[in-house]
RNA sequence: GCCUGCGUGGUGGAAUGGUAGACACAGGGGACUUAAAAUCCCUAGGCUUAAUAGGCCGUGCCGGUUCGAGUCCGGCCGCAGGUACCA
């Protein structure tokens, strides 16, 4: 007999969906459209087990929405801006252009053997400037809603390199080339104004009900509302220029513990101290040491600088607080000052316990409590507690009323405003690199700041440059960043900074829709496709890309890019976990870790000898060099064999580490398949009494095999699937049964192995392709089982199980369990306490 | 540090609060074969037992709710993701 050959099918099925051009998406009245997107990869040059993963199970939906009369969008792009490009044109020279788009053919040429139903006429690179020029059109229009502006912001600044660091590039606050050590350093910078939507995107979050709750929560939190007052402390001895210092605090409520006030070492009156005390400079030189992280900030060592200053508590001038600057303090959160409340918040205490200030109880936990000495005491705020100095609300009340009566109270006295404040910061889309979507504005002498004109875009980059030394090269660039200015026509300079490779990938979506339009977005293209049905993609993207794609379609909407019902662009998203891998280091001649790629070490060497030091999996990353490839799978197996095994092994949602072992037995299982199809089409056997049980098998089969597709249950829906050909392999039913129940099965298995399905059903007689039959729909009344089996527990513990028809009237059920010999022994000719009968379930005798 | 998840046999994992371990991998045994490959069949959480029946233990740890907890609640431990310039 013949025997499966992967490579034969798949070449040949491939070729007829390409000679039909099945999986060209244009708009059709007729069927309801369905948008399946998953997240599109950076070329990194190799496709790797996470990406088969993903863009496997994207085509399952995908392939299970055609067979149920959807008009199917499944495009594919590249997310193509970014570091690794420039990283790899200093490290091994050549161009980030060329890198890239040798990355991108490469890797397109490892995703199309694997049978994905893209439409591939769709596809874009972001670095394609018909892309990023389009990008360049939709930042001007947002700079013309006053959604984007200029500040300044803090960087990691590298001082020997003298270059900006990304937060990857900083090791333990040193520079990853350099070893310098990094310092913070304020730069002017380009800023989205997302916060303005802070609350409507945290708001939003309720409806998106097709999302996982985890998702919605870690956004919740990152957008961080929270209720507060904002006032000022008066100064005694400010400085020229400073009057007061306005602070805001989410516990008003504890006004009457304030111990000390604290400011950020980059307040404006630190910095103005700083000129006439040099240990105060010296404090924040080193208050400014290390890089940006909020972890890095979080962790380090809490320190506070006496500047002698004095501020009067607003409810009693007599009573006088100090002024430290403090290294915890955020000039970005809130006013970038706070009061210490040492009693009631951790740090404070650790703080004023360090500097010896007074810890003053506020509310005890009840009133005849002792107040804590040892730490703070920061009961929920849903928690009542006996105020000890309140002065606002009842003495007994939760934390929630005494913040909202003390800032009524504080509001009605003209002390400060009642705020609701957010932890979202401003998006800054400054990159001072190369490899990135130019940022369309020019800096002219007499004009300022000037947007560029449209019909000049796009801005393209420059090719002729060079990544031998540290720095932007377009900031050093003879010729590009000279220009004109676009309002008065005098010399001027562009921007030299590009956009952070976020906002490429923020708006990719809408443009799938109309790729080639010379407008961002064709509205009516945009209006019949969007929103995307399903999105997926993975976990780590749950806080900046989600969050940053739905500020985008917001802005999309308000500069008429989008139309207002797809302002939540994703309707429904679902993130894969990622594919890990265990990591193999040694170091260099520096100490500097070098990573080694799987295939080259075997059991802990390289090839040399050298041992190789594991690092526990983690997360698939070029850069850690844990990566496999899939093209030895595909080779060795085929495509069907790769697909089937990544959905099999693991829960889509869950991680999965990845080794090697298994992509065998499911090629053995999937040539069992094949034998089989060939033995059913040309088997004789006369029909007989076996027929009916197969074809309840293969309902059941449909039924659970849908269940599992439409719930992202894949590897639920492969175990039924294994099942029902262990029952079709057995099975003695007549011939013309076996090839309805093969069909079926063929069609069950169609979006995971698409190729062997094609050949089955072609195989069995199926008339077109198995891509565009109906997907069959189980017959409930094929599904009911007349009899059950109810396990029988004593005390919550499984003794004994009888089987009884379906409807059997809980007293008969009682009846039989009271004549059960396990329940007959164990009451001893006693009554049973209770009799638990769940029909159709279980029943629990308790004693 | 903070936010969010996850933790079940040798392994991947299954299980609307209702028989824990479906389905599969690796393993063990067998059939076929001169032999091997391929294929097929049987077996399988641990302990106890000659074996079966039966019994006991068992879903990271400690406690709680419930007739009944892998599942719900509280507290720990470990791991992973994110932490705003990796994508």
């Amino acid at each position: 007999m013949d025997r499966y050959t992967p490579s034969e099918i798949e070449a040949k099925w491939q070729k007829a969906w390409a000679d039909a051009d099945v999986f060209k998406a244009t708009r059709d009245g007729g069927k309801p459209k369905y948008y399946v997107l998953e997240m599109f990869p950076y070329p990194s040059g190799n496709l790797h087990m996470g990406h088969v993963r993903n863009y496997t199970m994207g085509d399952v939906i995908a392939r299970y929405k055609m067979s149920t009369g959807h008009n199917v969008l499944h495009p594919m792009g590249w997310d193509a801006f970014g570091m690794p490009a420039e990283n790899a044109a200093m490290a091994s020279g050549g161009h980030p252009k060329d890198w890239t788009y040798g990355n991108i053919a490469q890797m397109r040429e490892q995703m199309k053997p694997l049978g994905l139903s893209i439409d591939w006429s769709r596809e874009f690179a972001t670095c394609d400037p018909e892309y990023y020029g389009q990008q360049q059109a939709l930042f001007l229009d947002m700079l013309a809603s006053d959604l984007v502006y200029r500040k300044n912001a803090v960087v990691n600044w590298d001082p020997v390199d003298m270059t900006v660091l990304a937060n990857e590039q900083v090791i333990d606050g040193k520079g990853w080339r350099s070893g310098a050590e990094v310092e913070r350093r304020e730069l002017t910078q380009w800023f989205f104004k997302i916060s303005d939507m802070a609350g409507e995107l945290r708001d939003a979050l309720e409806g998106l009900d097709n999302w996982p709750a985890k998702v919605r929560l870690m956004q919740e939190n990152w957008i961080g509302q929270s209720r507060g007052l904002q006032f000022s402390f008066s100064l005694i001895n400010g400085p020229d220029g400073h009057d007061g210092v306005e602070v805001y605090t989410t516990r008003p409520d504890t006004l009457l513990g304030a111990s000390f006030v604290g400011i950020s070492p980059d307040h404006p009156l630190a910095k103005q101290l700083e000129a006439d005390n040099p240990d105060l400079a010296a404090f924040n030189a080193e208050c400014r040491k290390g890089g940006t992280t909020e972890e890095a900030l979080e962790k380090a060592d809490k320190k506070g600088f006496d500047t002698g200053l004095r501020v009067r508590h607003p409810f009693d001038t007599s009573w006088e607080l100090p002024v430290y600057v403090a290294n915890f303090i955020l000039m970005d959160y809130g006013t970038g000052a706070i009061f210490g409340c040492p009693a009631h918040d951790q740090r404070d205490f650790d703080f004023a316990t360090k500097y010896d200030l007074p810890i003053t109880a506020v509310y005890l936990e009840a009133e005849d409590s002792a107040p804590d000495l040892q730490e703070a005491f920061v009961p929920p705020k849903s928690d009542k507690v006996f105020y000890a100095k309140g002065f606002a609300g009842e003495p007994v009340q939760t934390g929630d009323e005494a913040v909202e009566a003390a800032i009524a109270f504080c509001e009605a006295q003209g002390v400060g405003q009642g705020k609701t404040q957010y932890r979202l910061r401003d998006w800054g889309l400054s990159r001072q690199r190369y490899w990135g979507c130019p940022i369309p504005v020019v800096h002219c002498a007499d004009c300022g700041v000037v947007p560029e004109k449209k019909e000049n875009l796009p801005i393209t980059l420059p090719d002729d440059v060079s990544f031998d030394i540290p720095g932007n090269p377009l900031d050093r660039h003879p010729t590009w960043r000279d220009c004109t200015c676009p309002s008065c026509g005098k010399p001027a300079q562009r921007e030299t900074d590009t956009m952070d490779t976020f906002v490429d990938s923020s708006w990719y979506y809408a443009r799938f829709t109309s790729p080639q339009a010379d407008t961002p977005t064709d509205l009516a293209e945009a209006a019949y496709w969007m929103n995307v049905d399903q999105y997926i993609g993975g976990i780590e993207h749950a806080i900046l890309h989600l969050l940053y794609s739905r500020f985008f379609a917001r802005a999309m909407h308000i500069t008429g890019h989008l139309p207002a019902s797809a302002i939540e662009p994703f309707d429904a998203l679902f993130t894969q976990g990622m594919v890990t891998h265990e990591i193999y280091q040694t170091k260099d001649a520096k100490g500097r870790p070098v990573y080694h790629l799987p295939e080259d070490v075997t059991d802990g060497k390289l090839v040399d000898g050298t041992e190789v030091e594991i690092i526990p999996s983690a997360k698939m990353s070029k850069s850690k060099k844990n990566v496999v490839d899939p093209r030895s799978i595909v080779e060795a197996y085929g495509a069907d064999t790769a697909r089937w095994f990544v959905l099999s092994d693991s829960p889509p949602e869950r991680d999965v580490e990845w080794t090697a072992s298994g992509a065998e037995a499911t090629s053995k299982f999937l040539g069992r398949v094949w034998r089989l199809t060939q033995e059913i089409a040309s088997s004789e056997a006369p029909q007989n009494d076996a027929d009916q049980g197969l074809l309840r098998d293969m309902h059941k089969a449909i039924f659970e095999v849908t269940q599992g597709v439409e719930s992202f249950g894949f590897n639920a829906a492969i175990a039924k699937i294994y099942g029902f050909v262990n029952a079709l392999a057995k099975s003695k039913a007549g011939a013309q049964a076996k090839r309805e129940a093969a069909k079926t099965l063929a069609q069950l298995m169609s979006p995971m192995t698409p190729h062997l399905a094609e050949d089955m059903w072609a195989t069995l007689g199926g008339e077109g392709l198995v891509l565009h039959a109906a997907w069959p729909v189980a017959d409930d009344a094929m599904l009911v089982e007349d009899t059950v089996t109810l396990p029988i527990q004593i005390n919550g513990k499984r003794r004994s199980e009888i089987s009884v028809p379906k409807d059997m009237p809980k007293e008969e059920v009682e009846k039989l369990v009271l004549a059960d010999k396990a329940v007959v022994k164990a009451l001893d000719g006693g009554t049973p306490k209770k009799l638990i009968v769940v029909p159709g379930r279980i029943v629990n005798v308790v004693i």
